[in-house]
DNA sequence: ACCAAGTTTGCAGTGACACCAAATTTGTGG
DNA sequence: CCACAAATTTGGTGTCACTGCAAACTTGGT
């Protein structure tokens, strides 16, 4: 019941790859880097990339993907008695103050996004990883809450509050790739969370109620 | 200053190659209709088809990009004291009754459904105009509300408000999907649009507490 | 009729990806 | 150590979206 040569092999082949890909797409950016060239670089033959990874894409992408469940952490292990908005606002405060990679906020995140935003391939497919979090959280809290199929409030909860942390971890990215030192912004994304975060909890109300126009 | 020969024949071969191909697509599913089959339908080079659609799948969002803006078009003309989340609420109440299409509830939007959710491309097309149409909201309530750039309730709301909207014409779709009538469904979206608006207003507050273990 | 600008077309790529059959490598029983 | 089967890699060949360019053609204005 070891690991033998082979999957030691295909392991190591797979790492590789993924690698050297990653490392040539940062430096050059996605779509200025071919398959071939990567496979040339990896030592294995174009065939053999696309036996690990069915798409370009997949090459970037690969470590996202095992985020998509992490949402249904956070549900599964919020306290007795804690709501689901708080516990996604502790953890995301949390995550501000350690600067943790699960919303975005980790050092290089900035990097990361500049090589996204520049081809709309990997825009795509990180649209697409956004879209499975929030299905999956949304079967998660249905489930857990015994919600019926008619029942569309776990779906709302779910896209309302990842649309928050998007949104957040949006605008601190932005800052970042405007320059601007962590050290200033973490304290405005606090409070900009916790407000985020209350909307959620309290409802838009009648916001943008525009004043009886009053002619004069 | 009337519409020359050039300009009518322009718009007309547009329109044929986008008609003839909305055809194949439907016919035997994106995926299966190259674009070489389309422009020979259509009497043309491939290179026209390029030069008027930038990409294949442009050809079959093309009437979907209209719609971006139909979101500022309901902020913008909601009445005197309502509040955002009301005028959506009653406009996607009207979209029901009158079966409109702005929230993709018209007859046939499930054959579309049908040959979008077949093709990745298109999946991740339809995507990106939601994306469009959540940015063009945000970026017309700030500015009606005249809110800075560090006040990110606009795109918060913005997001929310398309969220629900979309969750709705979601489950109504699966329904037609699923072969349901529409005069079944639509008595229950109604009543589901009711408390989804109702939650958009009032928030999540403690939703998905889970009641403290008293073990015994 | 004639010229300039706009439009269409053919041609020759490039690059992602599919399919397949021929090597090559690795795990296993004798 | 020697097959032998299964897994893996590889080369080859092909399709299709899409690009860039220069030639041919159409239209508007003179």
């Amino acid at each position: 019941m070891h690991e033998g040569l082979r999957e030691r092999k295909k392991r190591e082949t797979r790492q590789r790859i993924s690698d050297i890909a990653t490392g040539l797409f940062i430096a050059r950016g996605f779509d200025n880097v071919t398959v071939a060239e990567i496979a040339q670089a990896a030592d294995v033959s174009v065939n053999t990339v696309f036996n690990y990874f069915g798409t370009k894409e997949d090459l970037f992408a690969d470590r996202q993907e095992l985020a998509v469940d992490l949402p249904q952490r956070v549900l599964r292990e919020r306290a007795p008695g804690e709501g689901v908005v708080r516990a996604f606002r502790r953890d995301y405060l949390d995550a501000i103050d350690t600067r943790d990679w699960r919303y975005g906020l980790n050092e290089g995140s900035d990097v990361f996004t500049g090589v996204v935003n520049a081809s709309p391939a990997l825009v795509a497919r990180l649209r697409e990883i956004a879209v499975a979090r929030e299905e999956g959280l949304a079967r998660a809290l249905a489930g857990e809450l015994g919600a019926g199929p008619g029942d569309l409030t776990p779906g709302i909860a779910a896209a309302q509050i990842l649309a928050t942390t998007r949104i957040l971890s949006d605008h601190a990215l932005a800052r970042m790739l405007a320059g601007e030192p962590w050290e200033r912004i973490a304290p405005s994304l606090r409070e900009q969370a916790e407000r985020a975060f209350d909307l959620l909890e309290s409802g838009l109300g009648d916001y943008g109620a525009r004043p009886a126009a009053d002619d004069g």
